[in-house]
DNA sequence: CTCACGATTACGACGCGTGAGCGTAC
DNA sequence: GGTACGCTCACGCGTCGTAATCGTGA
């Protein structure tokens, strides 16, 4: 026999959290003195041990009321194995909930570095080119257009919502791009530009140039349609080649398309 | 100028939710109608998707109303990026701890099938070996006892918090032992144990018999103390050795050790 | 006059923490 | 008779959904 107090210091739960329990039914006291303290039995301890397990595996209250039952007893090991399972399959979809968003934050960083600042578009494009149905619109045009081994490269490619260092790299070229935009395609500057955007696209390209240009022309949008590839519009993609060009023709390398 | 209402339909948010955002003073309308209607302006709708975006991405209003601030000015890059970084931690111990609690619904299901029920002592024990110090002081011990090549191959045995199915395995004849315990070494029912248990012991050890008797010698706890690895107290390590012993002895295998 | 649209107020959900204000046990 | 313990309200947290009841606009 255990008062509130007493049940409280033996189980680390705190008093509050007792009269909870028994407000919700989930920990009826074994009885009640005259004068309206809650006594409790071995019986309880062990329901309240029960109790604190779930918990610690993360069931609500209410799922814990719904598995230990009115009588407290343990249903059977079948129906314990479907209340774990449930649990984590629960769990897994959190997790995977957490995944996206942590993509959807990588994406905003990215973002943030490529312009300075970010909008309700970016992310929503990103939304959007998460969902699974869209993956697998995509995936299925590069089945069409692309060989075994292009695709393989494409896949290696720095991908938005990860973590990967080539990103900050990108981001960071593609914003200097955007602030040189008013700058002439012969400039220096440009032309520092250009020679870093060939030897990035060489880098992640594996050197497979020619891969590089039927990608560059597949996602190249019609001018005033929005970027396939974020931060890719038709007037960054324009300037872009406008610079390369200028740089291959004239430039250092003077080489290949 | 929006009515509540054109506002709700132009941006999805629900008319309650934006009477919220009012009271919280998180999107005061721009002016508000002697009839009391609140009316929106276009820079009423600018911060409303701001305050979208950063829910979308896992901030809570409080937050938002942090990094908005109350005159509604995007505080500059870097305060943008520390807030989205502060985010990107929040969300990765989040993370984190789901990942522990998956394991631990893990090795609630593997104590389940062991025993046929489990008891707070079970995930308390679990809660405890996760816990990075007792990991890091049975790294440590393996370090001493032993060699690169041996931990190698018991860093592969499977991992309670995980979903190898080896573990069901070991789960299922963990509990035919238990239930066997009364059985006398030599009778059929407990032979058939320790071959199968004997068999097991090969593949998850690699074949390594030697290292398996070394193992079981370090996981052994005194009598009436609690069992090192789960499953494996005084008592079932006893009969196990009674059973493999006689069917080392006198079995089809008669081999050593 | 109607009828869509606006307003305010308040309860509910979750799992208690944290008082306030009071009676009880030792 | 002190004081540690118990009791019952009841607010607060976060983000609205869902009425309920009433006024306004076209």
């Amino acid at each position: 026999m255990y008062t509130i107090g007493k049940l409280a210091r033996a189980t680390g739960v705190s008093i509050r959290a007792l009269r909870y329990y028994d407000e919700l039914g989930l920990l009826t006291p074994a009885a009640t003195t005259e004068t309206g303290y809650r006594v409790y039995s071995e019986d309880n301890l062990l329901r309240l041990q029960q109790i604190l397990m779930l918990k610690q595996l993360g069931f609500s209250l209410k799922r814990i009321a719904e598995v230990l039952g009115h009588a407290g007893a343990l249903s059977g090991e079948a129906a314990w194995r479907t209340a774990l399972g449930q649990q984590l399959a629960a769990l897994r979809a959190e997790q995977e909930r957490l995944r996206r968003l942590e993509q959807l934050l990588h994406t905003a960083l990215t973002a943030l570095r490529m312009k300075g600042s970010f909008q309700l578009d970016d992310i929503e494009l990103f939304v959007r080119s998460l969902q699974p149905e869209n993956q697998r619109q995509r995936d299925e045009f590069r089945r069409r257009v692309f060989t075994d081994d292009e695709r393989h490269i494409l896949e290696a490619l720095p991908n938005f919502g990860s973590d990967d260092p080539r990103l900050e790299e990108w981001a960071a070229l593609l914003r200097r791009v955007r602030d040189s935009l008013q700058e002439p395609p012969f400039s220096p500057q440009a032309q520092q530009l250009a020679a870093e955007l060939v030897t990035y696209g060489r880098s992640v390209f594996a050197g497979d140039d020619a891969l590089l240009d039927k990608y560059w022309q597949q996602i190249k949008p019609q001018p005033g349609d929005p970027a396939a590839v974020y931060g890719l519009d038709a007037e960054m993609m324009a300037y872009i080649e406008a610079i390369v060009g200028w740089y291959e023709a004239h430039g250092e390398g003077g080489a290949d398309g």
